[in-house]
DNA sequence: CAAAAAAATTGATATAAATCAATGGCATTA
DNA sequence: TAATGCCATTGATTTATATCAATTTTTTTG
């Protein structure tokens, strides 16, 4: 259950496998995208690739911290721990996230936590580096702006989803958001258990079952366990716009 | 009912009441703190100065526009206009506050509508201006992503308690929230209805008057039509911490 | 592989909050 | 000053959703 600490990884260095050039391919955004090798270098000089198992936390909520981090493989989930032990999941993040807990250049506390859910590696970069490259590079800022921006819009959406659609609407919108930006396909096996996937949609684990039983009998889809397929998109996009 | 546009105001080139070195007081905090003179005179050169009645949009969901905003005085609402005609107020700007209505650097299109709950002075700035200062003054742009990375906290704590908290609890951050981030004062005149009250909450007008009802017989507020005095504010807090 | 633990499902009941409906108060204007 | 209209308030009822409790299924582990 420990995380694998890899200063100075084989495959890192020369770039075939971590946070440089090479790391992710072209066709992949990237918030480094408009970085050059050299300033891409010097960003992940020092920086720390560390391997994460299921249910390990990789940023806890109130604690300090400044290193920003970068998703190369694995899934996590972001969320936020309420006063009651009630969780709420932000969002699932994957290869190429870049995510900072909320305290980049602002007093580094972070405002939430950040798991596991499938074995992650990542790398962890200190937030200091940004701030030198904001010099030689200002599309480098710009595209941290951008990157604040669509997160700020992302939570406004969900904020008024969470507070304006019934329950149904919510499940349909996690289904949905699973297959579309997680999954990527219509036939997924869910690395959540039914109470995270209620913690997604803002809702207790015997509502959310019931709503996906409903789902079932009306054929919108299929489940086994923890593999869910979507059989019928367009109805449940009708009722994610609710209805 | 229609603002007025002051390309060539007076008082506005030469810095006495504007968006410049001198439209702020140096303890007040701003977004332009780290900018020089000259930077800050490159920022407004051309921006518009416009004053808006009570009820004016400023910013409309939806649309495409390229400014952000410096509000100079007054009082506006940012909110979300949901699907069933239902409104979510974020939150309440004024003097200082500086905003982008979410298209910032990220296609233009707004996020959100902006509209004068007082008579509102404020002034529009190109946002291509800011990329330009980024190359010279890397400071600046850490500053815009701080506020950004704390409009995104603020949302986040919004989402939990619109989401895990009683109505009561809503109420009562509500009403701290206008004591101490907009009035600054324990007995303040709302400028804004019940039914905005209750949108800034989450719930129905007729809720949030029934707990308004609920806080005037525990002895927590007096209330005379839209003026709000807050009696006991250490047990509104503790509500609101909830309870 | 059996036993134990954890998670998922289903049903019955309770409740927070919305909706519907009516009344009351205050401000604007004719 | 009476009339009009908007906003605030109060009450009765409905409903979406949580909670509580029991059972079944799946996963983990010795």
């Amino acid at each position: 259950m420990t995380s694998t600490i890899e200063k100075n990884c084989f495959d890192c260095d020369k770039g075939k496998n971590c946070c440089n050039m090479n790391c992710f391919t072209k066709n992949e955004t990237n918030i480094f995208k408009p970085l050059t090798e050299n300033e891409l270098d010097f960003l992940v000089s020092e920086k720390q690739q560390i391997r994460y198992n299921v249910k390990e936390t990789i940023i806890k909520q109130n604690t300090s911290s400044t290193f920003v981090i970068c998703m190369k493989d694995g899934l996590a989930k972001v969320y936020i721990e309420g006063d009651k032990g009630k969780n709420l999941i932000v969002k699932i993040i994957g290869r190429g996230d870049f995510i900072s807990g909320g305290g980049l250049f602002n007093g580094n506390v972070q405002h939430f936590t950040i798991s596991a859910i499938t074995p992650v590696t990542c790398c962890l970069i200190d937030a200091s580096k940004l701030t030198n490259l904001f010099a030689e590079n200002n599309k480098f800022a710009v595209e941290l702006l951008r990157n604040h921006t669509k997160q700020n819009n992302y939570l406004l959406s969900k904020m008024v989803s969470l507070t304006q659609k019934y329950m149904p609407g919510r499940v349909a919108e996690t289904l949905l958001y699973l297959k579309n930006e997680i999954y990527k396909n219509s036939k997924f096996t869910v690395d959540l258990s039914r109470q995270e996937l209620a913690e997604m949609s803002n809702m207790t684990k015997e509502s959310l079952v019931r709503i996906l039983q409903q789902f079932k009998e009306s054929n919108l889809i299929k489940t086994q366990a923890s593999e869910i397929e979507i059989l019928d998109e367009n109805s449940l996009i009708h009722i994610s716009k609710n209805g």
